[in-house]
DNA sequence: TTCTCTTATGACACCGATGACATGACACCG
DNA sequence: CGGTGTCATGTCATCGGTGTCATAAGAGAA
């Protein structure tokens, strides 16, 4: 392999003057130039970037955790792909930054997050990041020497810079929406409290319903969820009858997320109710195949994962650079709400008042 | 960040032992490696791979390029996914090798392919690996040193070594299981043969039918594949219509893969026509979602991504260690037939002579 | 004309590891 | 007891670039 050595012997200038050249940082001759462009093009010459980071201790490289690769896309388990999402904007965010981007893949088995942080640390990144398959907590290795990291998708008890989404205010925005439309009852079957988004998601919801004026009904609010077990299905029908019983029914139902929804619908299809001249139902998360192959297309909120993925790279290179500014406690990244078929307007008059809601 | 010349200062011993007490390449006391790692402990230390690497001229590096990540997963194009699964198998046989794997993503743009490599070449990685969405012919810049090049899923002109889904052999094998099962019309509706894939399951399908003693009949097979742009359903309408009015008419479909399978299921059953009771119906790819899904479960053939990555990381350990039996020419591997209820078995006396079909 | 100043280039040390080789201390052998 | 081998450790050069400083040649300015 060659090297700038040979570049500059066989051009007959000095090696510096071969580094200035593929540099640029400082004035090289019109001549001098083309003759080492043409060694270097005669040579097959690629610089060496360890050569380069030795001496002047910078890598340009940043490093990425991740486990989505390697999570198999279970039939039943649409989780790991959005992850993708948030990789794919810290990359699109990373591409004009000079840094290279390194991904990593935990295979899907947290421990190995840390010799791969090890790996990373070897090869002096000048920041980390790493990516959580759903909104969570996690424990990870502390990073002894200066190396920023970012966590998307999660955060940690460390007051690590984290990038989250705002669960609590989409469900908000998406409450305060169907209130706009006219709902009253709104009925809301949970992801299961223990998961960030079940507890935050919730409790934009009370939010909502407060701000609109309306009491919070216990009867109206239920965790169906199971975490993927069987069972989840009939939890769900069982609810949903219940709440249909009532002397004060609701007219909307609000789904822990859109795969949820997707089996509310089949539930109220065979219960005999439309969908949504009898019931509406509203989802989260925006999972796209199943939010806009649905018939009726389903009302739900974005789960952001490309802009909290372009955030998360920005901010890292925000730490990079120094920045005086530098934010405390984790950056949340609200999504818009997807308005579609599957909620009635109770109250037309009211919608003209809207604009569409939005990630600001 | 400390050196190792900080550790060997601090444990009183030269920067050597302490090189000798990470890389355990020679013998070391026991009180001084202790020492050693009691210094280590107190710094923090982290060797540097980039100045390793320029005195070992190793770097431990493997680049693999992908698209993958950054396919958006359109609803109507499950492509991109399978990808992930290369990826998978190529990192867990990688994963033991000692070898770091550095991903990299084209962004879905095939240009930005020669940029990454540029990158790669400089951090010296000793093999390379292009991952395509889909089997396909590519034509990526030459690399002028010697590192060794692996293309899984793709091929080019300059016979640079790939991995390849045995697409024949895998719709020859479905085919003459659909045979044993006592198929004599088999209706196929083809992927268009500007791909590879379509042209070599047709090849297949030719092949099994010659095995079998069938005479090839045109009528039975169509092209039904408009590239994903709208009409393909009608396409794929009038086709299964004209066969099934035909004087001998197929009792089994094979499609060109299973979301193809997947329309197919909808328009018979709009023709009121019985799956498998009526009509059998095959896919291919073993593209879970759908062909678990279906109901009946779709017979296929297994797409084996995994073991194809496998098999490049392990084509691509053997070049790089400059194993004397170095294959020429493609690696094809095959997919099992999964046998699912959508075929009916017209002669169930002839099965019990089968034994499963697998990848060798 | 002489003195800056800029442009163009080179000399040399150094980044942090490791390979090659040398050395000293024992242990074991005959 | 000298010779030989193994263990434990150190010295020094080197990998391929770039930072620092020096130097030479012209271009303007005083």
């Amino acid at each position: 392999m060659a090297t700038i050595y040979d570049v500059a012997r066989i051009a007959g200038v000095s090696p510096k003057t071969v580094s200035r050249v593929l540099n640029g940082d400082a004035p090289v001759g019109q001549a001098t130039r083309e003759a080492v462009q043409a060694a270097i093009a005669q040579l097959d010459y690629v610089p060496s970037n360890a050569a380069r980071m030795m001496r002047s201790q910078r890598s340009g490289l940043i490093g990425l955790i991740t486990g989505a690769i390697s999570m198999s896309p279970e039939p039943n388990q649409p989780a790991g792909l959005p992850e993708l999402f948030i990789v794919q904007g810290i990359q699109k965010s990373l591409a004009n930054s000079g840094m290279t981007l390194m991904i990593a893949d935990t295979g899907g088995v947290v421990e190995k997050a840390a010799p791969l942080i090890d790996t990373f640390l070897r090869h002096r990144v000048e920041g980390l990041i790493y990516v959580a398959e759903y909104h969570q907590k996690v424990a990870l290795p502390v990073i002894s020497d200066g190396t920023p990291m970012i966590l998307a998708n999660c955060f940690d008890d460390r007051g690590t810079p984290a990038i989250l989404p705002d669960d609590k205010r989409g469900q908000l925005d998406l409450v305060a929406r169907l209130i706009t439309a006219g709902h009253r009852r709104i009925g809301y079957l949970t992801l299961r409290p223990e998961i960030a988004a079940g507890r935050l998601r919730l409790e934009g919801y009370r939010a909502a319903l407060q701000a609109g004026g309306i009491a919070y009904d216990a009867a109206l609010v239920e965790n169906c969820d199971l975490e993927g077990r069987d069972g989840e299905t009939q939890l769900l029908w069982e609810a949903i009858d219940r709440m249909l019983r009532l002397a004060n029914p609701p007219t909307v139902f609000c789904c822990g997320n859109d795969k949820m929804a997707l089996r509310v619908y089949g539930i109220l299809r065979s219960m005999g109710r439309k969908v949504p001249t009898e019931v509406s139902v509203a989802g989260y998360d925006n999972y796209r195949v199943i939010a806009e192959t649905l018939y009726p297309p389903l009302t739900t909120v974005d789960l952001p994962y490309t802009a909290m993925g372009v955030r998360a790279a920005q901010r890292l290179m925000a730490m990079i650079s120094g920045e005086a500014r530098e934010e405390k406690g984790p950056t949340l990244v609200a999504g818009p709400v997807y308005w579609r078929d599957s909620v009635t307007e109770l109250r037309p008059a009211n919608v003209s008042l809207l604009k569409s809601v939005r990630e600001e």
